[in-house]
DNA sequence: GCAGTCGTTCAGTCAAGACTGAACGAACTG
DNA sequence: CAGTTCGTTCAGTCTTGACTGAACGACTGC
């Protein structure tokens, strides 16, 4: 049995939370990889690393790009696409769930609208579910852009 | 093919957004059920009007009391359980996903206490991960015991 | 042109878990 | 006690989607 560094354990331990929360393992492995190490990776180092194929790697990796916690660079002369984490990752996620919460609250909203006659106090449950989104939305968003700021603040 | 109401529409689509957040798609139709209707339902009600098992109902009516969204009740008289929306159902969600907030906070700093000597700016970058899930939750510990009066202060 | 190196895509496999039917235990009723 | 009526549990089925290997297209350098 190999030994755990503890790198690998906080790798791993990304992938269950990452699991539980919906979201694939191998995507939260690789968040933990880029967190752990702090530098770009190619998609190959990242298979290599984490033990996935390279498809995987490039999937993920690709998803992660679109929810905005990392982000794809390049160096000149090199024809390797290299991730790492985002510029202010955590509000960037932030965000992404902000938007996700409105969009929800304004489908249901929506969905209120088209109620009959009958059914009021029905339609009124409903809108006040949907409000109950947005205003998590709204109110996530504006935590985003405070957090930034005290990411800086944080010495240690 | 059956007329799509406006009230299964909205349970419908709760059961979609259920799902796409991880969550078993009954749990979500069960609770925008207990919403449309705004009334008390036992698990044979329940499993009949959603055309699913009554072994889904029980489960899925379990699972979503243990966080708190909805709550058991009894009649007099009635050997029947009937399950109805909490009070404050969503301040409830909300502390629910604090707590899990908090407990993965606390994990990954626990994570990085065991990182060697050698690692000390991989550490300092997990420790920093985690503290913003702990931040997260503490906030949203701290909104969800505003949000049950700006509910009571909705009219409509 | 060809060969090599990327990232992506797609068909296929496989495992996780949602869901069900049937059996079960508990609590009543007569 | 037998007979109902509940809720729960468990074995089994089946769907979803994560993951992979292999093929593919784009690009580079020779």
């Amino acid at each position: 049995m190999e030994q755990a560094s503890a790198a690998e354990n906080f790798i791993e331990r990304m992938g269950l939370i990452s699991q539980v929360d919906g979201a694939p393992r191998i995507a939260g492995r690789i968040l933990g990889l880029l967190i752990v190490e702090g530098r770009p990776f190619t998609l190959d180092e990242m298979a290599e690393r984490l033990k996935i194929s390279k498809a995987s790697a490039s999937t993920n990796a690709r998803q992660l790009r679109a929810s905005g916690i990392i982000r794809l660079v390049a160096h000149a002369g090199d024809r390797h696409d290299y991730y790492e984490l985002g510029s202010d990752p955590y509000r960037r996620s932030m965000e992404t769930i902000s938007e996700r919460l409105a969009s929800i609250g304004s489908e249901v909203i929506e969905a209120a609208a088209s109620f009959p006659e009958g059914q009021a106090e029905a339609k009124r449950r409903v809108c006040q579910f949907g409000r109950f989104y947005l205003r998590m939305g709204e109110r996530l968003k504006a935590w985003s852009e405070q957090v930034e700021d005290e990411a800086d603040t944080t010495t240690n």
